[in-house]
DNA sequence: CTAGGGTTAG
């Protein structure tokens, strides 16, 4: 915004007194003080002052309008439009503009229509009607309503005005394009994406920030961060925005690395970073999984001063409970003035996951009690926690609290948490029919989790009813064929299983590698099943043998339930001794020193056995260990879980 | 008078 002192002056010079009522009403606004701007503007005209005269109206009526949509003031905003019919002010195009501004800006909730059933499309008459009835549209006036249309989640209607705009002859700027971008973002539609970047270059607005930062979120929305980082490096100067778009593009496409990358490019050029940066950068390093980024940039985070933003103190406490230090999480979030649903939603999910999942339950209330409404994620992690704990019944009162007290539909992923909860607790009969009763089609992953139940509860009839569901719906379901198979096994029906394995080696199904990883001084070491070629296996299995003596002089007995081949008992409890997630866990013991804790993280779920052995270590090696699996975490100490053995 | 980037689940 540049300043004007010689119009102001000249204003000054022919208003009655210096400055004009006009002109501090638009100072103000300019400013961002809305409702200052606002009560001169009513106190002129309270006052009819004679101090105000007649073009003091339609020069603040614009400034006017915008503190309206600002600070959302709908009737003051509709009063303000029958004021503006009234006095002619409508005939500005600064004014009508404004007005359109109001319209598209307002949300549909505070849109004043009589019949409140259909606000949302009484705002987008209000629009069109302004719109139509303007005496001269210039392109602020289409930018507007571009803008507004593809606001409120009209991409049709806003495409339909972008090529209006075309055959009306009015050319799209950077400012049409910025607003258009977004809903291709949106889509996922790469090719109309692609048109408008054309369309940029050819006309001279590929220098653009604004128009830069939307085609490198399109591109990354689109999976193409490809085309992102040549938008982003063909720019000649980039602003805070335009990093941070290019480092979100990166991060959420899952590349940690390159988000990092950007970060660091961004503070070598002298760029501070803004709060989203950090809120786009803590999810994805929890998402990795590495509590040693993760704190670094916690690090970062109180340094910059950037600690009380809720947005960054929301994905922090998510962040430490991904990476498996929920106390972290905890501290962060005891400290919070007023967490939203969102903080206390991360908080409920982390001791949902880590356990004890009562504490879950605990905070849900007094989330309650605060008066902080939960939204269908929070509900998704109060049913998590049931899941965990083995609450049917505390199940049950929370699937239906959702509908009954907050007028939330359970989704599919609700009815699939409870059906887990049924299914964990042992009541199959009640979960499947449960689950055929839903209104919504249950999908296959609702199904497959009364498949692991049914799995841990050793049902194998009603374990290959609900298989033939799954099926039906996802012939290609890799897991759902190992439990299956599994699930005979465990009964001794070796051939059914042997004749299940054929089956997916023809279908060319190949088992997922189960892989776990530890960090350890900023690097990550990653072990896979049996790799034999790792410089540590030898050692590894030669400490694990060592302990094991230990372990069977304490009673234990090898679990080969989860093995998945037909062997001899002694080969399969060698089987057992290559699994990963024993690999990460005694290369951590062995690496770090006396009391440390061990985190481990597993892709696949952690097998009985791996389960068993690491409580026997917890109390041989004296040692508290952290694992996460795909389901949840384990916290390992004095040879009990966690987990209390139910997961 | 008009435009760009962010947090919670699986």
């Amino acid at each position: 915004m540049q300043p004007r002192p010689l119009a102001a002056v000249a204003v000054a010079a022919t208003a009655p007194f210096p400055p004009s009522w006009a002109h501090q009403v638009r100072a103000a606004a300019t400013q961002g003080d809305f409702l200052h701007a606002i009560a001169l503007f009513l106190r002129m005209r309270a006052a009819d002052a004679p101090a105000a005269p007649r073009s003091a109206v339609p020069a603040s009526l614009p400034a006017a309008l915008k503190c309206c949509s600002a600070l959302g003031l709908p009737a003051l905003g509709a009063s303000l439009h029958a004021l503006a019919l009234r006095s002619g002010a409508f005939a500005d195009r600064f004014t009508a503009n404004a007005l359109l501004n109001l319209y598209c800006k307002l949300p549909a909730a505070l849109c004043c229509s009589p019949s409140t059933d259909d606000a949302a499309g009484e705002s987008l008459e209000s629009i069109r009607k302004v719109f139509d009835d303007m005496p001269e549209k210039d392109p602020v006036s289409w930018n507007t309503v571009v803008f507004g249309y593809a606001e409120k989640g009209r991409h049709q209607e806003a495409l339909g005005v972008f090529r209006e705009m075309w055959t009306d002859g009015c050319r799209p700027n950077s400012f049409t394009l910025s607003s258009v971008l977004p809903i291709f973002a949106k889509c996922s539609d790469v090719r109309k994406g692609m048109e408008v970047h054309g369309f940029a270059t050819r006309n001279g607005f590929i220098d653009d920030v604004f128009v830069g930062s939307s085609l490198i979120d399109m591109y990354a929305n689109c999976t193409r961060t490809d085309y992102s980082v040549k938008v982003f490096d063909n720019l000649p100067w980039r602003d805070a925005i335009l990093w941070n778009s290019m480092l979100a593009g990166c991060a959420q496409n899952g590349s940690v690395e390159d988000a990092l990358g950007i970060f660091r490019r961004m503070l070598h050029s002298g760029v501070r970073p803004l709060p989203r940066t950090f809120s786009s950068l803590i999810p994805a390093c929890g998402n990795f999984a590495s509590l040693l980024l993760g704190k670094q940039l916690h690090a970062y985070v109180i340094f910059g001063g950037f600690d009380g933003n809720m947005f960054i103190s929301s994905s922090l406490i998510d962040m430490y409970c991904k990476c498996g230090n929920v106390s972290i999480a905890r501290h962060i979030f005891d400290r919070m003035q007023s967490p939203d649903t969102v903080s206390w939603t991360a908080m409920i999910m982390g001791h949902a996951l880590h356990g004890p999942a009562r504490e879950a339950l605990l905070l849900f209330d007094r989330m309650e009690l605060g008066n902080v409404k939960p939204n269908h994620i929070t509900f998704l992690a109060v049913l998590t926690a049931c899941s965990h704990a083995g609450l049917v019944d505390e199940g049950w009162k929370y699937f239906n609290r959702m509908s009954d007290c907050y007028g939330i539909a359970p989704s599919l992923e609700h009815h699939g948490a409870l059906a887990d909860i049924l299914g964990r607790a042992g009541e199959l009969e009640e979960a499947y029919s449960f689950i055929s009763k839903m209104q919504i089609k249950p999908t296959a992953s609702v199904w497959s989790t009364l498949l692991r139940a049914c799995k841990v509860h050793k049902n194998t009839v009603l374990a290959e009813k609900v298989a033939k569901k799954i099926f039906e719906l996802e012939p290609r379901s890799m897991g759902s064929h190992v439990i299956l198979s599994n699930t005979y096994s465990c009964s001794g029906r070796w051939n059914e299983a042997a004749h299940l394995r054929r089956s997916m080696r023809k279908k060319g199904m190949k088992k997922e590698p189960a892989c776990s990883w530890i960090e350890l001084k900023n690097k990550r070491h990653v072990f896979v099943a049996h790799d034999k070629s790792h410089p540590w296996y030898e050692r590894i299995i030669g400490a694990l043998n060592v302990f094991s003596e230990q372990m069977v002089r304490q009673g234990y007995v090898p679990n080969t339930e989860d093995v998945f081949q037909d062997l001899e008992e002694e080969q399969k409890s060698h089987v057992l001794c290559g699994h990963s997630e024993k690999l990460a866990m005694v290369f951590g013991i062995l690496n770090t020193p006396p009391g440390t804790t061990v985190r481990v993280m597993k892709n696949l779920r952690i097998c009985v056995d791996c389960h068993t052995v690491t409580k026997f270590l917890s109390k041989i090696a004296e040692r508290d260990i952290v694992m996460r699996d795909a389901n949840r975490f384990h916290h390992f100490k004095d040879g009990n879980c966690s987990c209390g053995d139910f997961w």
